[in-house]
DNA sequence: GATGAATGAGACTTCATTCAT
DNA sequence: TATGAATGAAGTCTCATTCAT
């Protein structure tokens, strides 16, 4: 009686890399429509039919270019998180010499709005696609990406920071701040509450790295 | 592993309320059930079926205590929350009136180890369960659940914080250390990795609390 | 870009043994529907949702008991060769000690009689059904059924034989008499002709059996 | 691996004769991508993207001179049976005047190559393309191809037989000997079995035919 | 109350065929 | 004429939930 375990998840890399302008297009018309039905229903009840629907594709054409619902999802996700990432790369080298408080406030900042450029998507990508399998890869791929280029910051300003093992610090602040911020948005606050929650994380962040509680404040 | 959208959305409220000792007893063997199952093959896997086998009982009997899938994964993450929540009251109120440095590392502590204990079920239940409805709410209802007592905490010892907004402090605090410490815990660190993190964890704290990088540092 | 292979074919053994009389009646409804399906329509346009219909039950009844539309084709083709076989042993045994043109005549035409009872079923599993994987084995082992009992009868009438090698003899008839049986029914001849044939067809036989063309004759 | 009919059973005849050179080559190439395809990868995972692929061409050229899938392996179908069919007449009409026995076994030998030379797309085509609608048609009609020639020579060679009826007969051999060869080849036998059995069919059907055992033998 | 067989909507995915470029 | 992207009907199979026994 021979029970067989579950039939090995269809692949999840991309199915073919479009060469002709049209199917770039496709798969452009296609991830914003998954971006749409994820805005719109959320990840369990996204189909792969109600994407190509949205995208004003037919589903085969979906299937020519990403070989499940997952890998369309992480498609998605990839080039989320890339544009998010530049975003952060971006404001850290126009930073890299401020002073630090300076840097956490650019930063914090941006990441913010990150979020906050698209927050029902953000918010579904971060609460509702089970980090499992290769999405949970991609995933924690993603939140690791800080970490290598914020580790080198604080390593370059060693001279400046009150911290003890760099390494430590920057997996403590790689892996708090951006849920904390997601969970910013997803409250909704009011503009006080937001700029009141944003000053104390600036806060804790600068007297975390530097000792000192305050731009210039001596204590 | 098709995700069906639930078709009628069922009441989540436990259907009956079990009277009989016995009754008891089937509610708390499905439960150990569906543990067994999430941590077994998890969230997306897991199928009433699966759990009223893993249970030892039927499908049947499963409805007659859960009237949805919903309700039945909700009840444990209620009960696994309680749990964790009971262990943090336990913990807090032991070190009510002790020196803050010692607050902050026993609270940690705690918080850590209360995925320690099952760490597969918690990873699962972060991880896997989508944040949506019924199921999100719980989440986030048991994620806030730290913000009251923690609150309160803060304003008691007011006069030994350099904290300007207590209500912020208490929500960058909420929301940012569990998440670290979930991504620690499943990050399967070395004995020393964890140890440093945790140093740099409670530095960061203490600092912000109180403007003193360390216990008894005057610096 | 990983291109991977199909995706492994679901299991083809019985998913449970129906246990109450209910549910035994179900995978009899359940296989009479397929026959029908067979019959009307063929293997290739045999539906796994036409079947459940045209058995009265919901495909989920039929997943319940035959995980796969091949599962659920070589139960029946099971069924058929099992009751085909069944009227072979019973013929064969009869005539155990009968002269050998006697046998051979009972045998044969109890070969064409186990397609005649059901010609279009007969014919849609020998020609439609692809000889690929379980079924390619399933159809090869049923033709194989035939080989043991007819070798062992050739051994045990070896007095009688002037055949040389009765392994390769028992191959040869084994594998050609079955065909050609089903190819004469197939061709849908008058009584005529299949008469003819018939009696070519055991005079070759028992002339190549017993070096005699006919019964008693001693050419 | 969904068989779909095929939604509205579009002709089967050649779309186009090529009529020039090029033309005349893509075919062939097609026709090579075909068949290479079927010994790779079995009838029913065949697509006709698949045979365009390999073939090197495109599905719109593959359908400028095939208009369906089942034209196409039609096409293969009956190339092969031609050449198949070529070789008995080539044998048959070099044995015409001699003994029974040596044409006997010449003509068993030639058909047992024909599936030699291409084993697995012979076997491919016999055992898993559907005898069904247009395919099922052309596959009979290739066996029933021997019939006409083995008849007309039962006819001329009349006084050396001791056949009653040679129509029956023709029948009986027609549909008896390519199926056994078919399943001797696929049984891969060792060279031993093979010849033993060989030997065995050989001595049946002259037996049959002339009445004698053997070459010569007056028994 | 318990059991587990039955249900059936609906998800995912494939592939023969078309047609704009 | 060749190309290959696009189409979409249709098939297989799952699983939350119900209900007769």
């Amino acid at each position: 009686m021979a029970r067989i375990g579950k039939p090995k998840k269809p692949p999840i890399t991309p199915r073919k890399v479009p060469r002709q302008k049209r199917a770039q297009e496709t798969v452009d018309v296609i991830l914003e429509g998954a971006a749409h039905v994820l805005r719109t229903v959320g990840y369990d009840a996204l189909t792969t039919n109600k994407v190509a629907t949205a995208a004003g594709v037919s589903v085969g054409s979906l299937y020519q270019y990403f070989p499940s619902k997952d890998a369309l999802v992480m498609a998605l996700m990839l080039r989320v998180a890339e544009k998010q990432h530049g975003a952060f790369l971006a404001t850290h080298g126009r930073v890299l010499d401020a002073p630090i408080p300076d840097v956490v406030e650019a930063v914090v900042e941006t990441l913010l709005e990150s979020h906050a450029s698209d927050p029902k998507l953000s918010e579904v990508l971060m609460n509702q696609v089970p980090r499992v399998g290769d999405l949970g890869e991609v995933m924690a791929y993603n939140e690791e990406k800080l970490l290598t280029p914020l580790h080198a910051y604080l390593v370059s300003r060693r001279a400046d920071l009150v911290v003890d093992d760099l390494r430590a610090a920057a997996f403590v602040l790689t892996h708090s701040i951006p849920p904390l911020l997601q969970r910013l948005t997803m409250s909704r606050p009011s503009p006080e509450q937001r700029r009141a929650i944003f000053r104390e994380l600036n806060g804790m962040l600068v007297g975390y790295l530097t000792g000192r509680r305050k731009r210039g404040s001596a204590r």
